[in-house]
Order: structure tokens, then C-alpha cells, then sequence
DNA sequence: ATCTCGACTGAGTACTCAGTCAGTTTCGGG
DNA sequence: CCCGAAACTGACTGAGTACTCAGTCGAGAT
């Protein structure tokens, strides 16, 4: 099960950085030293290794931010929220590849059709979410967050605001680093409980 | 100049929902209504007629965006803001297409090595970015936004959140309109002055 | 030693693609 | 009406594409 391994593992990288219909499976199979036959050996076609990824992706990604979230928190919900920023962009910087797949067109136009590809995308935005979602309740109930917003509606607009660092830094924007500090002080004010 | 224009208007609407590399000539030829041939008699090549979007996307949106700008507000800058968040949602869903364009791979990938894309990405992005800023701008002056921050990198983050807006209603991810007045909100708390 | 079987190979297949070109049509000015 | 230029055509090309398949290889079971 090595060759899978190194396919999977290269058509990761080459769709992060490519794009999924600008790869070729030969520049894949020379990048792992197989044969193309051997890639369909051990995948469908070119769309059955997209969806491995994708797997691949939910099984690797989720579990850890599920153990983030699973670290009690001693902070406020506030700075639980601001600790998820922190996360997320670090997950993003560390797991480069998957989350410049995620930034693609190619696999919200699969999720159309394939119900499977839409069940992954739906579970990973769910909990990234769902994180964001819960420190804002928890910090609704210990008064540090304010108690007037709707916890899911602000949960989406915070992880848009953070998600779209990640597609800056993406495409060659704009430097995220420098913004971090800024970013963080404007989602406090925007979710803190009134100082009067 | 009637099959030219009908061309990028094609290739426009094309691109914008498949991708580029996912658009054959051949449905362009189809869908105009014109020979393979007469695409190549006006544009040199494929990646030529994308150029042409997008300096007909600079020709168009930027002067509307200007024209929006001029008109003077009597409000504050806060609500110049908000405003300016209004009229980019309404821009992203009147012109779709090209709001699409941009937000897709392509487009960034290219500018790495062709100039003229990368000169018009950024006239496109500063002319976005230069709105937010200058209402930021008036708000401090007028003491409507909190004095603390720092208006250029602000206006990138207010950006990055009304535009990630765009980005999950392009990839069917969540109903924006529904998320529309908490946005407005979220924004109006994180940017307003001290109420004390 | 022989058989079995899963992993692997790479030349081959049918097809699609961007781009070309020799020729035809359209059109405005003389 | 004629002429030349501009606009247009579509069959064609060759490079590339995803995918196939007949067959090799080696390790373990009989």
C-alpha cells in the first residue's frame, strides 16, 4: 500500500497548486515513479482519486480540530473565539494543500452532482463552524460575548472573515501576517459585550 | 465588431461557470454562433480572450465603482461603510460573471507571469479596497469610527468579510442574503467608536 | 517445483484540444 | 459595378488526454 500512498500524496499537491483539471496523470505518475497504469490500479479514474483526497481530507482535518476543541478552554467564550482564529489560520498555513484545494472551484461543482463529495464538504464546514459557533454560546453565557447577535450567524461572518486571510495569502493579495493583530482586535470588538 | 463582442460576452459567462481550462473553443464557437476560425481572427489566443475579460471587467466595474464614490454622502463614514458593503453585494450579484472570474484560480495563477493580468488585478483590488478605506478614513475624522485602528488594514478585513460573502454564495455554501443584516451589524460594532 | 494472486507495467487506443490556413463572403469607397 | 481589404469559415493538424489491457514480476501457499 505504498504506491497508493505516494499517488494520493502527489495528486495532493499537484491539485493544490495546479488545479485539478491541469494536471495530467502523467506528470502524477512521474512524480511518483509508477506507471500511469498503476494509478488506476488502484483508483477508479482521475475523479476517484479527487474523492480520496477529499476523504482523506475529512479524516485528517476534522479529528484534529476536534481535538482542539476537546482542550477545556479556562478563557471566556471571547477569547475561545479569538484562540479559533489562531487555530484555523495556523491549520491553514500548516496543511497548505488541503486548504488550497478547498479554495477551488472543482469540488462545489463535483458536490452538484456527487453526493458523496457534498457529504465531505458539508461535515468539514460544519465543524469549522460548529466551533466557532459553540465558543460564541459559551461566551453568550459567561457575558463575554454580547448577548444580542445570533450565535450561528456571527460563527459564519467570523470564519468568512478569517477564511478569506487564508484566500488572500492564497493568490498573493495581501500579507495576512501583518493584518493578524488587527483582525483579532476587530473581531473583538465586533462580538464583545457592551463596556457601559 | 458585433461577433467579437458577442465572443467575450460568451467566453465570459463560460469561463465564469466552468473554469477555463474546463471551456473548450469549440462550445464558444457553438454558443456565438461563429467558426473556430473567426475566434482566432480576433483574439491571438485562448489565454488572449481571457485578458480581454478581464480588461473589459476593469473597463466596467471599476468606473461604476468610481461613479458610486463621487456621489457624496451626507452620512457618516461608519454608514459610508455600511453603504459601500451594500453596493458590493449588489455589484457581486448584477455582474456575477465576473465577480466569478475573480474568484476563481486562474486569474492569480497567470499574474505570476503576465504583467498586464497582474497590473489589472491590482488596479481592480485597490479600487475595492480604497473605498472602505476612505469611508474608514471620514469616520475617523467625523468620530464616528473608533480612532484606534488602523484604516487600510481595516478596510482589507471588512473586504475579505463582505467578500467572502461572495464566496459562499458562488460556491452554494450558505443563503448570504439571510446573513445579511448580521453582517451589517457585526460590522457597524466592530468598527464604530467607543459609546463611552 | 508449481500454482495463485495481487501489485505493477507501459505501449497502445480512442478521443479532445488549441490553433492553422486556404479559401469564401461581406462591405465600403472609387 | 469593381476592387481590395476585412471578416469569416470549417476542415485539418499534431500534441496531448484519460484510460485500457495483455502481460510481467515476486512472494507466499500447496
Amino acid at each position: 500500500m505504498k504506491k497508493k500512498e505516494r499517488i494520493l500524496q502527489a495528486a495532493t499537491y499537484l491539485f493544490a497548486r495546479k488545479g485539478y483539471s491541469d494536471t495530467p496523470m502523467h506528470e502524477l505518475s512521474k512524480m511518483t515513479g509508477t506507471a500511469e497504469g498503476t494509478i488506476f490500479y488502484h483508483f477508479k479514474n482521475k475523479q476517484g482519486i479527487f474523492l480520496a483526497i477529499l476523504e482523506d481530507l475529512k479524516d485528517t482535518i476534522l479529528p484534529e480540530f476536534e481535538q482542539y476543541r476537546k482542550v477545556e478552554s479556562e478563557n471566556t467564550g471571547l477569547d475561545m473565539v479569538m484562540e479559533t482564529i489562531s487555530f484555523y489560520l495556523y491549520m491553514a498555513k500548516s496543511r497548505e494543500d488541503l486548504f488550497a484545494i478547498l479554495h477551488q472551484r472543482h469540488p462545489y461543482e463535483l458536490a452538484v452532482s456527487n453526493a458523496e463529495c457534498r457529504d465531505i464538504l458539508e461535515a468539514i464546514y460544519n465543524c469549522f463552524i460548529d466551533i466557532f459557533e459553540s465558543a460564541i454560546v459559551a461566551g453568550q453565557a459567561d457575558g463575554s460575548i454580547h448577548s444580542a447577535i445570533v450565535a450561528r450567524k456571527s460563527a459564519l461572518i467570523v470564519f468568512g472573515m478569517v477564511d478569506s486571510m487564508v484566500r488572500f495569502r492564497m493568490n498573493n493579495l495581501y500579507d495576512v501576517e501583518a493584518l493578524y493583530s488587527e483582525l483579532i482586535e476587530s473581531c473583538r470588538r465586533m462580538l464583545q459585550s457592551e463596556p457601559c
